[in-house]
This record gives structure tokens, C-alpha cells and sequence, in this order.
DNA sequence: TTAAATATTGGAAGCGCTTCCATATGGAAA
DNA sequence: TTTCCATATGGAAGCGCTTCCAATATTTAA
């Protein structure tokens, strides 16, 4: 096997300078067409490829993004992440991956990781950015686009919660119930505050009071309480309660509700017979479980999340920008009776 | 702010030159302590970080590997993820991810990306390596670990998938099922072709015919036919076959196993009362479904494979090492009339 | 035909490291 | 004191590109 060959060897092959070879390697101006021919001629026969870090190191650029999730990672990302290496995909770009498994580690994993030119760009899901992180200079000088979270000095783009949570709520109460619990997180997550705002929003509005002992959030800081075990956990709470139980339930996450349906099936009961439930995200199982819930259009989140982060590589100076979708209640087994899938947008 | 600096700015202000600069980095002998104190003192005083792309060219290495997925990922890929990166933070070493959708991109992605060293290894997910790739030279210098997949010239890591399917057969079997299907996918998937193979097994040593009525395959290219999608429509065919239908089903697949709860709820049956079912993977639905299935250890196989390659990476002669597991089985209430959930190893 | 303008081309310098060789330094031994 | 080692240090060369300036070739205008 012959060593891989360079730009020299190219070139020397070629019978140009190497100028002439990065030229028309680069599709610059100002090369003759015959000698453009010879010298691609050359690095077909040879399969030359050039080296990606020399180019990074010239250039003082990586051509790598970041992309960054916590990770307890699940569908969601991946939809992002299918957008945006499909977009990448044309530019010979490559994604580097890093998972996060306590909020702890973002502030460093991310220095790490910018502080000399390791990326270009960086893509951040569902974590909320350290406030010292925030006002660091070299950190703010790195293109950044923030997925499923916020920060208002960061571009971002995430699901309309409040409206969300509005909406899910408002659907139970529309069905005619009057006892609607909310399963939330931890409420330190963004998220999860929203989608509770939106709950209170729809309950206010319909002049139904917002009875403590429905509403239930957690401490817990693993995943910010977004886990099957602590939906299981509050909804046996819940169902704890006797006759004052809730006749439908909006839980903030399906993995919550994933949890919440086994505690229900636990107690012989039935949905949406004995109890409604709705979720929030939509998540691949939902639909075989014939779960209720809330889509967030994540294939065009992630299309538009690289756009967004390719401008802003080309321009560090746009303004900043936030966009919010509006997701879509899908219903399903779990609050409809009839057993019919609808969805309405 | 300043600009970043190098090891030239570090070297003057500790006034040393570069070269030691580069041992005290470097963790080389032969630098008196203190000097070494006095230039540490400077690398942190400036949070001087060194230009991974800059050592890249220099060693001729560039400290990340690739992670080869479809891209139907699904938590399997995320669990084999998440031990190699577990294992990978200490060594300041990133994963570039790369998605595959169609197994024809497979060849040039993976050219385009080991042609010249952009990765130190690889790590190829549940796909097929194309033969003429296979034969390659140059392909077959970088360090590889195969999971999820089998070729005789590279390390693999898998499950075995012959004894899997074996093991699901038996257990319909031991409950009593004679007329027991098999719900395959496309057989030119490695998988799928074992465990089709161990189906056969138990069946043979049980005496029972393979009713070819009740041996589902498919052709579809699409992810081999592993979808939500085949699994619906073949069971669906099962169910059509009347009296003749079968009383227990074997999936390939956990995911094929949720659309055939699909069909099977829609022809107004109920498992495992009017029919068992067994699926393969354990995916995280299958629990809060209720779905008896073949446990994969994920977590174990994502750190043996980072461990293998790690050591591959390092003495490239090792011979060729193939590793398979034992699945286990999860009874669940598809194909348990009790109710209660089971793990038998 | 020649001069001026324009289109090509070659290759040195520089990106920020590692590595290696030459040189320097400091005792210990003589 | 001088001589020898072992230890410590500096920095040139090289990794494979891009970029830019100077040099050359080709056209066009006169």
C-alpha cells in the first residue's frame, strides 16, 4: 500500500505548484481550464483527499460542530440530529458528540471543547446554560444555537410550552372534566415551568380552581424529575387520594406518562374510562401506546436549528434570535373514548 | 480579550523555550521540577489550552473515533454510546457521530472519512461492511470494532442471536404453544438470519413443523425491514389466516413486535389470552407495554467495544476478536397470563 | 510589431504543535 | 582544579494545508 499522498505529490504529479493544486481543490478563480482538468486527473488517480486538520490549521477553522445533549437522550435529539447532519452532510463537515450527564459538567465540558478552535459552532439541547458560562467572553464569541431551551442572549429554538400546556389542558377540560391534575418536573427546568403556566392559564380561564393537592412536581435534580420512575411515583400519589382523585391527568413529559399508565394499569384502573391522561412531546411509543399528547415538530426544529447555526457562522453579528413552535395534540386512546386516533392541529 | 494563546506566548513568559514547553505538556522526563512548576504556573495563569488540530498534524493522530449508526437509532445505539464516551472523557478524546440512512452511503462515508486520518478508529453499528470496502487496504489499517454485526476479518461485539432466538422459541413452547410464528425481517440481515436460525432449532428439538404459513419474511430494503410498519402488515397477514392462525408469535424485533400489537388489538384480540407474543432487543417501551422480550446487555457491550478498540488502537497485530453475549430473557405479560413480570436468566 | 493589461502560476511563509539533535549545566569522581 | 556523565534545555525541521506576493504567460489594444 502506497502512503497517503499529499498536496506536493499531487502537484508534482500534476507538474504545478501546489498554489495551482489548493486552487483548484478550493474551485478558485483564475485556474486554466486545462490545467484544472490535469491536476483533477491526478487526484482522482491518486484518490487523494485532502488532510482536515492541515486545512483546520490553515484556515484556523475545524469544520466540526458540537452538538451537545444531556444525556438521557431519546427520540427528540435524534430528530434534531438527523437534520442536521443531513444538512452537513453536503459540506464535509462532521459532528462531534458529546453527552452530558449532570448539569454540573456542562460549564466545563463546553470550555473544554471551545476554548481553542475545536469547533465551529455549537448546538445545545435541553440544558440550561451556567449563568457564569453566559458572560464568558471567549464562550459568547462562539456561534451557538440552543435547542428545547432558553437563554435570552443566545439564539434559540424551542416548542411553545406555555401554549402547549394551555392547549393539553384545555382539551381535558373540554372533554368535561373539572379534577385535572398536572404531573410536572422539577421547576427549575424550563420546560416544565412553562408547560405549567400554560396548565394554570387553561384552569383559570375556565374558572376551575387550582387545587393543590393536583398539582405535583419534584426535587429531584436526575433528568430534572423528566423520568418514567417519578411519574409511576406521582401518580400513585395521585391515585392515593381516594375519591378526590383527579378524573384526568396532563403529565408535563410521556416518559412521565409511560409512568403514570403503569401506576394506573397497577390500580385496576382504565384510561380514559376511570382516568384521562395526557402527554407532552410525542415520543415514538406513544403512538402503539395510544398515548395523548403534545407533538413538537422536530424534524423542521432541526433543519431550521443548522440553518440558523450556518448564518451565524457566516455572521457573527446578526441579531440574536428566538423562534418558537407551536405544537400540535394528537389524540389517542388515552383521552378518547371512541378509540380513534385524531389529530388536530 | 486576548487572543488565544500558543505555546510560543507560554514558552516566552515562562521564559523556556517551546521544546519544554512541550515536554512539561507532554508529561515528558527530564524536566527539572522547577521549571516544570514555572511553566505550569504560566499555562494556567493564561488557561492555555493546546490546539488539538496543531498535535493532530504534528503526531499524525487525531484523538476521535467514529460512531457509525443507522440512522433508525434507537436506544440501543444510545446505551453502546453512552459507554464508549464514558470511557473517552478522560482521554480528551471526541466522537464524531455519523448517521447512515441507506447502507449504499455506507462505503463512501466511511472512505471519505478514513482516507486521510481524520478518525484513529471506528466503531460500525448493525451494518453490513460492503465486501469490496472489506478488501480495501486502507479501510482495513484503521483500528475497528464491530457491534451489532459479524465479518470474520474485523472484531465484533454482538449478541447471540442464534441462542436468542432459541431461547424466545423454548419459551413459547414451554408454555404449551404448538402453532408458534416467526415475524422475521429481511434475511439479509445477520441478525435476522440467526435468529430465524435458533427459531428452527427449538422447533426441530420439539418435534414441531415449520409451517411455512407461519414464517414471515420480507424484502424491504428499508432499515432490512426492522419497522413498526412490516411488523403490522405481517401480522396482519397471520391474523387473516383464520383457524389456521398461529397461537404464539415470535418477533424479530421489539420494534416489528409493537406493530403487530397493533394489528392485534385491532383485530379485537388480546395477548397473550388469544395470542402470545415475544419481541428481541428489550427496547424502553417494551417495559411499560408489557412486552416479553430478548434483553441485550447493552451497557457491558458499549464498554467492551470501547475497551477492544482502545487496545486495537494501540497494537494494531492483535489477532481478530470476536465476543458474543448471552441475551436474556424478560417475561412480561404478552406472553404471562399472571400479570407479573419475570427476569430469567 | 510592441506595450499594456490581464489571466495564470509557483512557492515562501505561516497555522501551532512534536520530535530530535545539539548544546548547556551541574555535580561526582579523579 | 579538571574531566566525565547524566540531566536539562533550546529551537530547527516537519506535519499538510492556505494565502499572498512576485513572476510569468497570454491577450488585447495601439
Amino acid at each position: 500500500m502506497t502512503m497517503n499522498s499529499t498536496i506536493y505529490d499531487i502537484a508534482k504529479k500534476a507538474d504545478v505548484g501546489i498554489g495551482t493544486v489548493s486552487r483548484v481543490l478550493n474551485k478558485h478563480a483564475n485556474v486554466s481550464k486545462k490545467t484544472r482538468k490535469r491536476v483533477l486527473e491526478v487526484i482522482s488517480r491518486l484518490n487523494y483527499k485532502p488532510h482536515p486538520y492541515a486545512i483546520g490549521l490553515a484556515r484556523q477553522r475545524t469544520n466540526s460542530i458540537l452538538f451537545t445533549i444531556p444525556f438521557f437522550a431519546t427520540f427528540f435529539f435524534l430528530e434534531i440530529l438527523r437534520g442536521i447532519q443531513k444538512r452537513l452532510s453536503d459540506m464535509d463537515a462532521s459532528i462531534i458528540l458529546l453527552g452530558i450527564n449532570h448539569p454540573d459538567q456542562i460549564a466545563e465540558t463546553l470550555r473544554n471543547n471551545i476554548h481553542r478552535h475545536r469547533v465551529d459552532g455549537i448546538v445545545l439541547c435541553s440544558m440550561k446554560i451556567p449563568d457564569q458560562l453566559a458572560k464568558n467572553k471567549l464562550f459568547r464569541k462562539i456561534p451557538m444555537v440552543l435547542v428545547d431551551t432558553y437563554h435570552k442572549e443566545f439564539d434559540s429554538i424551542a416548542v411553545n410550552n406555555v401554549e402547549g400546556g394551555y392547549t393539553a389542558t384545555k382539551h381535558l377540560l373540554d372533554l368535561g372534566h373539572t379534577r385535572i391534575a398536572m404531573l410536572n418536573a422539577n421547576l427549575r427546568s424550563v420546560p416544565a415551568k412553562e408547560r405549567f403556566k400554560g396548565y394554570q392559564m387553561a384552569m383559570i380561564e375556565s374558572h376551575k380552581c387550582l387545587d393543590e393537592q393536583l398539582i405535583k412536581k419534584t426535587k429531584s435534580e436526575y433528568l430534572d424529575g423528566f423520568t418514567r420512575e417519578i411519574g409511576y411515583e406521582m401518580m400513585k400519589e395521585l391515585l392515593n387520594l381516594g375519591p378526590e382523585r383527579p378524573t384526568a391527568v396532563f403529565a408535563a413529559s410521556d416518559i412521565q406518562a409511560y409512568g403514570a399508565l403503569a401506576a394506573i394499569a397497577e390500580f385496576g384502573l382504565r384510561c380514559p374510562k376511570d382516568i384521562a391522561l395526557i402527554g407532552f412531546d410525542d415520543l415514538e411509543l406513544s403512538g402503539p401506546l395510544g398515548l395523548t399528547s403534545m407533538l413538537q415538530p422536530m424534524s423542521e426544529m432541526g433543519t431550521l436549528t443548522i440553518e440558523r447555526l450556518l448564518e451565524r457562522m457566516n455572521n457573527h453579528d446578526l441579531s440574536i434570535y428566538h423562534k418558537t413552535f407551536e405544537p400540535t395534540l394528537i389524540v389517542r386512546r388515552t383521552t378518547l373514548p371512541s378509540g380513534k386516533n385524531i389529530i388536530i392541529s
